[in-house]
DNA sequence: AATGAATGAGTATTCATTCAT
DNA sequence: CATGAATGAATACTCATTCAT
């Protein structure tokens, strides 16, 4: 079913993914509305259903070609041969940001997925987060943890600078989406990097920048 | 409304409470059915509407005397005199806990709405996230924050506790949203004390416990 | 559910059950549609689905309902003392001739459902020919098979009497079909009293009426 | 229309005669999908309906043609010489129990036309009653009515011959109409022998057979 | 106060048919 | 001759809300 909607002229081809994106993003997945999707793509409701053949198809196919555009505009930015954890997440987040700016969009439409309660966005997390955890892990596995303090659980320091950086991003993003402003990029950049110094000093041996 | 409301004899009141407690937390506001509050409340249609005009306005009313009932419920237990911010949040935490484990259906309805997509659901969570920076700034008021170390940016050292518990148990409940499991207390103790040890060792003088 | 129905004023029951039973007797039970019957009978599209969940449970009431009525219908003019099976065949034929031309919808819907190849025609055919088969049962216990000669296999005695009489009333009821006529009441009456003589003659022992 | 599709290499006209066969024998004509047709048959939506207007063209050039073609294979078996009634009855049915062994496809596509209760399959079969009937009465033109007895009405006798064999193969038929078994062609083999027997006794002078 | 019958716009999905290529 | 994208009216069914009783 892919290969007869890639077939589509690509102005339609973006007018029905726009259409949807917006439409699943702004609703979630029950409330959308097929109608709203083919009124706004401008396309017949029975056009929609020969290219996926039901509501959740479309949301599924719509989910990982977006998953998939991320990751490849996100790998055409990033250096994975950082060893330094900190450095390397650091990247990572100015990058994600950069993302955000560009195509606010999808994110706005992970966001809703990512906290959509339907059953068919439920199976949808399951898999893409056991996913993310894989992307994780594998670039994990190449980090420098000889860097970090030896008298401190190193669980707990992951999860707390994860859970830091996490909690930031997303109070910038709630900001958003009560005032309907934009992200200001330069505060993010100089708070993530004030961050990542205060773990460093936190969380690394002295010789590696830690300590007082 | 509510005067219409609490006129009736309390055994109805918690009939139909509970009633629509549970349909909103197993289903969301969205797929939540009024029929089945009706049927499972054993009054008429035509009753629910005549108290709260609309199935928004109950979920409304249910949410904000829920709200009450539960700060009513963790004042009770609160000491507010703890002037040593990690104790305090220990404390708060460890309340919680209780609080959940002794009215799941009310904590189970407070997670369904903080995960609910449905706009009206959104709508609420605005307005608590307000309440709910408020009750926290007039908490800290009260703190000693000359325990704190000096020589590191107090803010971010605040956001790092914060944002780390508060991330811990966004996880924990969205691995029950997927999986459908319960919260394992018992666990969430055992690692907000050993998060608030850590805190202490990095954030604290080492008069206060700091230090290595 | 049946309940809901009765208490409603019997003149909107009638035009209910005229509607539906008419739309699936006239489309069968894929094709019939409700859309049809509820601007036939003049309610709006919910109150049909809060009287029968279900287009199957409409069709499954309406038949049950029909099958009960015309069953009643018939006891109240049948006498069941009659041992010789061909004068009870006999009168059990001009009773449901009466029938048919004082109920011909419900007789049209009986036709109907008994050709439909909707699986949920099926399974009620598959019921009612139980149903049937066990009332021909019963009746035939009482039969004196005594009269019947004895030199000629009795089964296929019987298959002939009942199929030449069946295919006699299914061709009278065929050319309706096609002609849109009436029955001619007369005509079949007459025409069954000279099939049972000769059945007599051909298949009763000379003492009661058989042989030459 | 004919001639077009005619025109066909006959490889290509088989297709799709299969694939609308199978598809209406099994799912009848309002259920059969235009779109499970084209796929089966490995050929465009828009091809279907170059040769054949509508679905109903389809259906009826496909019953047409089907009927043609048993029929020529019916004359190609069948000897017209027979004179005997009830011997040209039983050779009759005979044949088509063999033909319904060699072209099965054929004689469910020919049982589901009969019992489908759509619109359009009712005209077909009274366009067929109207041309068996037809046929019948050439056949009947040429038989022996001086077998017969002459004390009993013979057109009763005929209805009663014709009825029972009917009614017969309809029994069958509704049988696996529910049961979705098979025909047990040995099995009406047997019965149709043993009917004709009795109608020998039964209807014809004693020199023919008949009587004691 | 309390009932529950009644509404009707809404939902996803289907499918014979058309038509530009 | 052949394709398959495109149409849109049709389908059964839902559900918050109203209102006569």
């Amino acid at each position: 079913m892919n290969e007869k909607f890639f077939k589509l002229d690509s102005e339609k081809q973006e007018r029905i993914l726009n259409a949807a994106l917006n439409e699943f993003a702004s609703f979630g997945y029950d409330k959308a509305s097929t109608n709203n999707i083919v009124k706004n793509a401008g396309i017949s409701k029975g056009l929609l259903f020969h290219y996926f053949n039901s509501k959740k198809e479309l949301y599924y196919f719509l989910y990982n070609y977006s998953v998939d555009y991320a990751i490849e505009k996100f790998n055409g930015e990033m250096d994975y041969q950082e060893k330094d954890l900190l450095l390397f997440l650091e990247k990572t987040l100015f990058i994600k940001i950069q993302l955000m700016r560009k195509y606010p969009n999808l994110f706005n439409f992970f966001i809703s997925c990512y906290m959509d309660t339907a059953k068919e966005a439920k199976e949808l997390n399951i898999m893409n987060d056991a996913r993310a955890l894989e992307l994780k892990n594998n670039a994990y596995k190449h980090m420098d943890y000889t860097l970090f303090r030896e008298d401190m659980d190193f669980a707990r320091m992951m999860a707390t600078i994860e859970g830091t950086l996490e909690q930031f991003s997303t109070n910038e993003m709630r900001k958003l989406q009560i005032t309907g402003g934009e992200l200001d990029l330069d505060y993010m950049y100089n708070e993530i990097t004030a961050y990542t110094a205060m773990f460093r000093r936190l969380f690394y041996k002295p010789e590696h920048g830690g300590g007082k």
